[in-house]
DNA sequence: ATGGTTAATGACAGCGCTGTCAAGGGAAGG
DNA sequence: CCTTCCCTTGACAGCGCTGTCATTAACCAT
């Protein structure tokens, strides 16, 4: 197209061009209402014609708000991060915000937090698990009024909207997925309890369990982190017993790789001799051997449904503020679960 | 719109606590020459006291400059980028910059960077691979005179900072590995080519097999995208020979991991009758079994490096522009590859 | 002393935009 | 025909900071 336009162009530039005053620029660019329409398509013109960008500072400046929107978290597993991001940024393209990452551990201080906050004055602000949990950086988000949503949280927290799947459900379904296939003796590996699912999912299998009338035998539930290496130690211990149970289904797919490992370590093989079931579906699930029986959270989804709910919230829309949407999950059948069999 | 807490606080409050001028104000919070060691320190008191946060935008806006860094990328592996982010981030919050990522793929036009670009006024921008060779976005960053840092770049781009591992010494060093456990007959699935490190890394096998006075048996090459699906495909090609290569090096993880299913498809078992190399040791690579042998990158490394660079090069500092930095890579030796024993 | 530098500081004018307010014009109401 | 009210528009004053320039103090070398 145009080769350069080079010299930074202004709204004034934009308003002569349309032949109206700034203010009814603005009020264009912003959408306010009471403009005619045939100046709005006046203004229009001009800004295609002079591919015109609002100064984002000044805007921010002025206006007293940001166009930046914060993903927050706290080294979650990696494919999840990336998915999640994915989506944020697809879906705050459209709506001309920006993803602004930050990271926050367990160590961050009230004052890094409010820091952050204060300075970018952020329009809005995504956490992702666990740190849409963390009493301090929640604390610090209601007090500066920012809008925020929450992504798989735990006990829902005033004034925030919540994105999530049904993890209880989901878990459930798992379990009866097992119990269907015949087991009866069923391990389970929690995950990091500081994640709310983690004990959602843990309580939904103790649950169903319960209504099958099977016992959970405490031998064969281990807790981990959600990180392969304690999958790793998890699924040693459950093992180590001379009775073992025929399936183990644990809280995520890195911990369920990690008890395929130890599975072949000890000779047993999958899924003849243990059933294996993970939850979330990320991409070493398909990868691997026997691939993973799995809960496939829609990651993706849940970062725009997110930056959505997020876009109501700073438009002012009441309802928004307080909703909790919840996103369908999806029951992925593979290699290594089957039926039971007594040897 | 409830009545918000404590009133933002100004550069001009600090100047009258610190009893100066704001431009005195502005001169120690930028950390300019001709401010008196006494006066510096009554600044920064009255920072302090105050809990002064500058306003970003208003900076932005005045300085024509913004203390955002962008990180661009075009759906890297998962693991990768998780890393990549963890360090700019780290590296970023002590520079007083903060990290926006965006997402370009091939489909992204001239006009959506440029808009982003002209709109963000990012004061650098990280280039990971594929996104650092890809011209479009190269030129647009170049005519805009933006600071930028590549990461694991093909060819230099002239008047911009680069960083990465030697991947020809490294892939070179795998080859040598498995020459030196005995293998003659070596297979090779390479990388998505649109990146330069699988070029190199492709090279630098043949080199060292030539070196060696090895042929390379062109059934036994094939390529792939760096994703785990490719790989599959393409072991599954280079192992439907009668006659089997006894090692295989695949350029990622991911593509080595698929070996180890297709092999295990094949019954032949990894290492004893094939061994397998990765690159990269991303977390999959552990979580495998056996684990991967491969070739690890200081991923959040590489992050922070490339976020140094790119402070020297908004200082203005002359050498950075165009320096390659280059960090070292880790041979990392696990159980997929394994002597050769003829059968 | 005289002039020539360099160091240290402040006054002030914007940066590009939005919020506010005042004003003009028409439709509706009396 | 005059109000009243609502729609539509533009002038203008900042938002909080930095760049520029003018000014004074301090220091050297004549």
């Amino acid at each position: 197209m145009a080769a350069d336009k080079k010299s930074k162009i202004t709204i004034s530039d934009v308003a002569r061009v349309a032949g109206v005053s700034v203010t009814t620029v603005s009020r264009v660019l912003n959408g306010e209402k009471y403009v005619r329409p045939d100046k709005k398509a006046a203004v229009d013109r001009a800004v295609a014609k002079l591919e015109y960008q609002p100064n984002l500072y000044a805007r921010s400046l002025a206006g007293d708000r940001s166009y930046l929107i914060g993903l927050l978290f706290d080294d979650p597993r990696g494919d999840y991060l990336s998915g999640m991001q994915r989506g944020a940024m697809r879906r705050s393209r459209e709506a001309g915000q920006h993803v602004v990452v930050e990271l926050f551990d367990r160590n961050s201080t009230l004052d890094q937090i409010e820091s952050f906050l204060t300075k970018l004055r952020l329009s809005g602000v995504i956490l992702t698990p666990p740190v849409c949990d963390n009493k301090v950086i929640l604390a610090a988000l209601a007090k500066k009024h920012i809008p925020t949503v929450r992504i798989a949280p735990g006990a829902p927290y005033p004034g925030m909207a919540a994105v999530k799947i049904d993890d209880y459900h989901a878990a459930q379904k798992m379990t009866e997925h097992l119990i269907s296939l015949g087991h009866r003796d069923i391990g389970f590996i929690v995950g990091d309890t500081e994640h709310a699912d983690a004990r959602v999912r843990q309580q939904a299998f103790r649950d169903t369990m319960k209504m099958a009338g099977l016992p959970v035998n405490d031998d064969w539930v281990a807790s981990g982190t959600y990180q392969f290496q304690s999958g790793l130690t998890a699924a040693r211990k459950i093992l180590s017993h001379t009775k073992k149970p025929s399936a183990i289904f644990a809280s995520n797919d890195d911990m369920a790789a990690a008890v395929l490992v130890i599975a072949d370590e000890l000779g047993l093989s999958v899924p003849q001799d243990l059933s294996v079931a993970g939850f979330d579906d990320i991409p070493l699930a398909a990868a691997v051997s026997p691939a993973l029986t799995t809960i496939r959270q829609p990651v993706e989804e849940l970062a725009e449904a997110a930056i959505g709910l997020l876009e109501q919230m700073i438009a002012g829309e009441d309802g928004a503020t307080e909703s909790v949407k919840i996103l369908d999950f999806a029951f992925i059948k593979r290699g290594s679960t089957a039926a039971f069999s007594k040897k």
